[in-house]
DNA sequence: AGTATAAATGAATATTTGTTCATATGAATA
DNA sequence: TATTCATATGAACAAATATTCATTTATACT
């Protein structure tokens, strides 16, 4: 691993190191959604979702596409799928039965 | 995604969310190292290496092995490499040019 | 047993990050 | 152009996390 990726994977993993942003994500994995659209099925207010899109636009984890006023997002299928995808891999064979790495608390 | 999931992504994402962790499984991924070699290859006190350690070992990113008083660490290849592949493909059609994930100040 | 080496722990502090609230911007429509 | 809806922004505060330093535990070796 070479200095950027591993400065690539800090900005990576620490996008993706939110409850909102998963959650948000996981919504925009099933339809394309606009901001108030997210806040309500969330139950967060709006400026947090907002302040919480930002960066994952930046990373392109998720598009924006203008549509009159409304701004919709959705996700980033393919790079969230692959990551969710080694997330769950790694579960499954390290993490048996809920494993350690969500029993107990730290 | 499920909610255990979901659940699941953040802990796994917030521990790779560190500087200190991903600079450490990176050396791991080299060649197995006790503590204090962790701690000289890196520059780092030694507790704070074994402070950071701890979560990688919690979620199974490494491995231990007692070998005398060394405590020897290893990474998890399988899964570390799966992320950092993820990650490459992501930063190689999604971030060209080092693009915005990575210019300019957030 | 005593000493040296290796690592882990705990508590205090420093730093980063999240959250909220108030306000600003921007786009559509009357 | 005034109004409403949709979203973004900024700044203040709250909470979580990282880092350091001092100390403790554990293991081997004399």
């Amino acid at each position: 691993m070479k200095k950027g990726l591993t400065e690539i994977c800090y900005k990576f993993f620490n996008n993706l190191s939110n409850p909102t942003r998963l959650a948000t994500l996981e919504k925009l994995m099933e339809k394309p959604m606009s901001v108030n659209e997210l806040a309500d099925v969330l139950g967060q207010e709006q400026s947090m979702i907002s302040h919480n899109l930002k960066p994952l636009l930046k990373c392109n984890f998720i598009f924006i596409k203008k549509q009159g006023k409304k701004n919709v997002y959705s996700a980033n299928q393919e790079t969230i799928n692959a990551l969710f995808k080694a997330v769950k891999i790694h579960a499954e064979k390290f993490c048996p039965t809920g494993g350690k790495c969500l029993k107990e608390a730290n």
